[in-house]
DNA sequence: GCCATGCTTCGCCGGTCCCCGAAGCATTCC
DNA sequence: GGAATGCTTCGGGGACCGGCGAAGCATGGC
């Protein structure tokens, strides 16, 4: 019974909305600092030092001393997976999911890869044409997808035997899996630095430009417009 | 911030201690109790009454009456999914790990797989002779594999193509990864109805047997008898 | 029909923990 | 050096929540 106990301090340090403000506020994968996810919480500074220090003591969060700031990130990718895990649960559970945040449910960052509408799209774009397959459990990139992702300047070196893999990740406002893992994070990065998508200050919601579509639609077809 | 208040709302569900110690008790995907589930936490029918309904409620258990008893388990492998998320999370944080619960750290069930040194083990040996591929965010069995599984009894249909999937999952006491996904639970439902395993009443620990020894250093090769 | 068992509801108590205001370091800028 | 900014520590007040005991429905066995 030792475990549990462990299962629910970490729980709990999840479990208070200020703090989950600031760990959902650290899931685009940015650091911020003490003051900023303050606000973000609405909260004091005093009460974000206190709840900062907790997490921080207990491993969710790494900090890093930066001049007279102190940035905050999540502390490993293990942590953002977690926070997914309950929000997958979370938004499983209420049967009448809120009209609100239709910006975040349209295209949003998670982490280190991309989420919502438009992500879910783009997978089953590239599920359909053979590129990748996705199961509950994993999934991988085929020759073919291969292919398609070093024309669109996505590189993923390869995993253990030259495979390249991809997570699925359960999308808690679509309720379907989007792509996750080092395919997610290098496709999303590229749909950053190519413009197609920027983020919007102060959430984790992505804006897709009037190029981005374009380009966008042509690589993964007119599936994708749906999700405008 | 919408998400957010569902966020912590979950993870408070879960940070609470008699809560948590609930849900660990359903890891192992059986269905328990009112009363049993009031045991294992050490607390009257009332408070587990209360508690209960609030998990129920939330969706994260499902409720089954039998007669005058009730029946809970946990509602889906999601949630199950979440709860090894936030374990694996408690227990990279603290430094030092307790010498107790031995039986658990050898051998038990995770929701419908094996884990611990056991399990790792196997994992490690089928690794190892390239049976399957493991990387963070994916595994696949290869064709040499999905021969060594037929031999065992083991029968998995096919992922997408037809490929065979095995989720990898971060072992909470060893922090390396051991197989989950169908793979892990139709491997898992074999060793128990072979009689290589026993599950250990009152816990999810597991007891190997001396025939289970045998077989499984002949399946896996000698590396297994390193987890006894 | 009656009792026993399993679970739930109600009312009350107690502890935990979260917040803020004030004051105290640390760092940077002028 | 002095002032301003960012963050932390301290003390006290308040709210929330979990636990038990007693009593109230259900279901099943005799």
């Amino acid at each position: 019974m030792v475990s549990t106990a462990a299962l629910a301090g970490t729980a709990a340090l999840v479990g208070e909305p200020a703090r989950a403000s600031m760990l959902g506020a650290l899931m685009d994968g940015r650091a911020l600092t003490a003051s900023e996810l303050a606000r973000t919480a609405g909260i004091g500074a005093p009460a974000a030092s206190a709840h900062l220090a907790r997490l921080a003591e207990a491993g969710l969060l790494a900090v890093e001393r930066q001049g007279r700031h102190r940035y905050h990130r999540l502390a490993s990718p293990a942590v953002a997976r977690m926070l997914e895990g309950i929000m997958a649960v979370a938004c499983a559970a209420p049967p009448r999911v809120g009209p609100r945040d239709a910006a975040l449910r349209r295209a949003r960052t998670c982490y280190d890869h991309l989420a919502g509408r438009l992500a879910v799209a783009m997978a089953d774009a590239m599920v359909a044409r053979g590129q990748v397959e996705l199961a509950a459990d994993g999934g991988v990139v085929t020759s073919s997808g291969a292919a398609f992702l070093r024309g669109l300047g996505v590189e993923v070196e390869g995993a253990p035997a030259g495979r390249l893999f991809c997570r699925p990740c359960l999308d808690w406002s679509e309720r379907r899996p989007h792509v996750a893992g080092r395919l997610g994070a290098a496709l999303c990065a590229r749909c950053l630095d190519r413009g197609w998508v920027r983020r919007i200050p102060g959430t984790r919601a992505l804006d897709v430009t009037p190029e981005g579509w374009r380009a966008l639609r042509e690589a993964f077809g007119p599936g994708v417009e749906e999700a405008r």
